[in-house]
DNA sequence: TTGACAGGTGACCATTTGGTCACCTATTCT
DNA sequence: AGAATAGGTGACCAAATGGTCACCTGTCAA
């Protein structure tokens, strides 16, 4: 595949966010901050039938792309979300005069699904 | 693989920005809008050496996944950057009250990187 | 100190994805 | 009308990715 340069740490993250159970992932940090693999290991088999092992190497590449971060305690791993690479995701293509425009977009669109 | 629901649709949008040739056809048309596909052949073609197919099924991708639309005018096909995916996909993990300590985070390291 | 619990590593297989090619359609120019 | 230009489609192959398994390490409690 190709890769273009001062392209090579953005690319993590965008692979990051390309599988669902990973974005299932980010999801419940967002709810809530500060799990253990167990715990995200049960939010994601209430939704499919994946293995310890599967969630484990889904968080190492979020890890890796700097979506999720860590810290030790005792022998529980907690993780962590960090928005800054998705900030920087959107910055890179809505500039600060778009963006007002898209944020009335958007909100517009969410009032409209609220109303149904 | 696995898809949860109401993810399908936004399922496109990651993938399509997984690939860094897709991302670069997003960059070209951010810096200028409604370009050809002969024109984004040409800017992909200075960087990695695809063919003119390779160019037209990425973008194929973009338009399935909402980044870009298209007008036909004649026998051109003209591509725009659509950002309302982009910032749906950042207010998924970035709400308004975190929004604002992110983006005083990212101008702080912008302005550290011009300094250097 | 023995067992249970929380998590990690590397090999491996099935599926998906990126990319090209041969071939086709529609529009413009002379 | 005929040639050149702009683009599209489906089949196909090589490489990357998702997921599991067997096996290993470190930590806590009885």
């Amino acid at each position: 595949m190709v890769t273009y340069s001062q392209e090579v740490d953005d690319d993590l993250v965008f692979k990051a966010l390309a599988d669902p159970t990973r974005r299932l992932l980010l999801d419940a940090l967002f709810e809530r901050d500060g799990r253990s693999l167990s715990e995200l290991e049960a939010v994601v088999a209430a939704r499919s039938e994946m293995t310890r092992f599967g969630v484990s190497k889904h968080l190492r590449l979020l890890e890796a792309a700097g979506l999720v971060v860590t810290r030790k305690q005792g022998r529980v791993k907690l993780h962590h979300l960090n928005p800054v690479p998705i900030r920087l995701l959107h910055d890179r293509w809505i500039d600060k005069y778009t963006e007002r425009r898209v944020t009335a977009l958007t909100e517009l669109k969410r009032q409209l699904e609220d109303n149904s």
